[in-house]
DNA sequence: CACACTTTGAGAATCCGGTCACAAGGTCAG
DNA sequence: CTGACCTTGTGACCGGATTCTCAAAGTGTG
């Protein structure tokens, strides 16, 4: 399997990378079987060129006077993303978030599997969430190792975020989506990816605060 | 007071200073006066010489040698970040997500307060969420003009998502925050940003699958 | 007051990503 | 087979963000 000593892929390609795959499996859905640069920009909500140069950083695969071949494209990609294969997934803390989170369908990309919802309330284990049984923080390690769980959904309240990412990273997951809003750390070699509400309404709120005054015109 | 001809705030700056703010508080909360650039940094997750250049964008708020003054600090950035203003907020679509994000108190940040639910599903026009009643997307313009929106949370699937941006701008909301996994366009003039769980899980599944190799994805 | 120590503020250097522009490589009509 | 036309792939350039570094400005002690 030594893989290809491939150009490194940019963090910002790689950002990018799941809105093609997106955009893709909906041009093949329509049975269009080629795609321009240009058409994909389009659809994936950037402009051309940085789409050619995302692609060409996973190898070239577009035929120049034509375009990328959609299903070819689309495999690899999927290929570089990691979503040839399943990732069974976990969810921390049955609160509201995590229930929802627990019935998303919407996911989208499949492949993603929530196998697991755990939560430290002994009042909460047991019952069902999305068709699973709520089990105890305390089987952390087992389930993860049983179930080959790598990443797990944060979904605590920010008070118990750390512990619980750091009981996470000592069962063994290697990549955390952390919903609490809170800062974590988590040791070298463990992606942490975050998402905050209240962090995306604050950054509204302040673009929101300066539209439609005039230039310098904050007090 | 002689108004500053402030200095343009760089967007990356602005995506930090809601972890400063939160910092803040909490540092404010245990009665610390003072704060230096390195402690924040260390609660905020980023290094010191990126805190004091944020910071300098606001003006030269600390003093050498001592620190930053915890409550002015505070203050200057909520005043930045437009959090001295209440902002009422509508939730567009009650699905699981949007009722879970009605019922999240976690918003952290007191002033985004939901206004408004609404759906365009009449069946569930009506029935209550978070202690409102679920509204028709068609009153949407009055219910914008009324309760003064300028913010609101999409959370309808993808197929609806694009139409119900569209009607949210015509009714004169500026900001959006897009939960639906697909690509929204809007105006010039509008604030977009987007939540993607999907997206969110396909890269940390990227950096998973070459653990070892890359620094990983840091928020 | 002098001196050791702390910490900010900001210029300079560097890194990284985005955009431009165009040669290279391919299609297709006649 | 030729010439008009597309579209990719990439090197060059540009600009924003991060990091480095250190002078400047403050504190505190004796």
């Amino acid at each position: 399997m030594a893989d290809t000593p491939r150009r490194r892929i940019p963090e910002a390609t790689v950002a990018r990378l799941p809105l093609y795959y997106r955009a893709l499996l909906e041009t093949a859905e329509r049975q269009v079987a080629t795609i321009s640069s240009e058409r994909l920009a389009e659809l994936a909500g950037v402009n051309a060129a940085k789409v050619r140069k995302d692609l060409s950083y996973l190898g070239s695969y577009g035929t120049r006077g034509v375009g990328y071949d959609v299903e070819y494209l689309l495999h690899e990609i999927s290929r570089e993303l990691g979503l040839t294969r399943d990732w069974p997934v976990m969810i921390v803390g049955v609160g509201n978030l995590g229930r929802a989170l627990a019935n998303y369908r919407g996911f989208g990309a499949r492949g993603f599997q929530v196998m697991a919802v755990v939560d430290a309330d002994p009042q909460l284990v047991g019952r069902s969430v999305a068709d699973l049984a709520v089990e105890s923080i305390d089987d952390l390690d087992t389930i993860v190792a049983e179930r080959q769980i790598a990443i797990a959904i944060l979904a605590t309240p920010a008070a118990a975020a750390q512990e619980m990412a750091d009981r996470l990273v000592a069962a063994g997951v290697r990549s955390i989506l952390n919903f609490a809003p809170t800062v974590l750390t988590v040791p070298e070699g463990v992606s942490l990816r975050k998402v905050d509400l209240a962090i995306e309404l604050q950054i509204l709120s302040f673009y929101q605060l300066r539209r439609g005054l005039p230039a310098g015109a904050l007090s």
